[in-house]
DNA sequence: ATCATAATTAACAAATTGACGAACTCAAGT
DNA sequence: ACTTGAGTTCGTCAATTTGTTAATTATGAT
């Protein structure tokens, strides 16, 4: 199981645009600082961030190993909680659809496209660019923990979109809880909207975005996404 | 699906005890010669053989990513047949046991042990180190005959036993058809043995055996390697 | 506003990689 | 016995990586 997750994680920054991105991405979900991260490999936390900035275009594999390696060695020593939650159960489709652009798309935009409703979320934040998005079955999502392994495609600069939404609450504490953040979340015909939603999408400084267009006819206009 | 195939390739090369094997083992299972796969990569032979010979311990990332996408995009241009058949059907539990040694353990030492009969193979190949073993089930593994990208683990220098083994032809036509080769075959209660069986095996050099013990009582011995 | 912690950046020495080309081994054919 | 193709080994060298130290910039929390 550890072999198999040191290997998926090294295999998805090997061919990650952004290599540097993506072991970041895995530092935090195993709640590592770099200065922890640094100290478990025995090196300087400036190394660390050298890596997740991309300084070094091609780190050898050496490295890769070491890092990945060391993470899941970490969580063991801790229990195992992260690596076996990565296994939790059958990632049943509660992934809808998954895509990543080609070039980023402002977040205003995306929200225009798809009619959506603005909940919580400052100006400045809406011209940010996401890279891609991911729809999910807001009540898989939840009992399958793991899927948020998968949730994060190349980038967590992204759109999430929960379908099967009562009060939004549970989706939004889910990604509280979770160590790497979208940059908006979508609800998809929610029945109201808990107060305690909008809430946490402020502290997390997210978009939250209500929708009343259903799954298929959203996939429709990201479509004409690059 | 190749997104998928060539962060499986490039994790298993990344974690890899010896990184070269590993990426020799993709290479022949993609059909590719030194020369061929040079030729993809705009480099010259020996360069690839120097990464397959671990010549430099910890290649870079961006090189190996160069060459499992290299390898992908090459099978699709030729018709993807490879990577689709790695994602054939549902890898049903063909395989009943798969493990790796520590140390490299003589052919004939595993061979008294389990008590098997050779029934092809000469007497040089015999003390030769193999480093893991993968117990199958012979109809499923054929049948489903993706499992082969899981048959051999770290390394091909190992044995490989078949159950449910009738005359004993479909085993060695799959593992004639197949690119990577063990080094060992052993037939688990074989009903009668075909002749083309020890033929095939004569051609390919691979040591041929049965033997009368069941599958619990070979794991059990084989837990004591290491 | 301030303090601590986390993260980023720059500058640099030593080690290693990435690539070439030439010479060499090893089988398989003919 | 000779040839061809595939694979191996190795000296060479520019480009890159690995790691250090030290200075700088967020980001939070009180």
């Amino acid at each position: 199981m550890q072999k198999q997750l040191t290997r998926r994680m090294a295999g998805e920054i090997v061919i990650s645009e952004k290599p540097g991105d993506t072991l970041k991405k895995w530092r935090t979900i195993f709640k590592l600082s770099q200065k922890n991260l640094a100290s478990l490999l025995n090196v300087k936390p400036s190394v660390v961030c050298d890596f997740e900035k991309g300084r070094r275009a091609s780190p050898g594999i050496g490295t890769v190993r070491k890092f990945v390696e060391a993470m899941v060695e970490y969580d063991k020593a801790q229990g195992g909680k992260i690596v076996s939650s990565m296994f939790a159960k059958d990632n049943n489709n509660a992934v809808y659809d998954i895509r990543e652009f080609n070039t980023g798309t402002a977040i205003s935009k995306l929200i225009k496209d798809i009619d959506g409703e603005i909940l919580s979320g400052n100006k400045d934040i809406l011209e940010r660019p996401i890279y891609g998005y991911t729809i999910v079955d807001s009540l898989k999502a939840i009992t399958t923990f793991n899927v948020f392994g998968d949730l994060y495609g190349w980038s967590n600069e992204r759109a999430i979109f929960f379908s099967g939404v009562h009060y939004g609450r549970s989706p939004m504490i889910a990604i509280r809880a979770h160590p790497v953040k979208p940059r908006v979340v979508i609800y998809i015909k929610p029945k109201t909207i808990d107060k305690l939603a909008t809430k946490l999408a402020e502290m997390e400084r997210i978009v939250l975005v209500k929708t009343e267009l259903d799954e298929e006819e959203i996939v429709t206009i990201l479509k004409k996404f690059n």
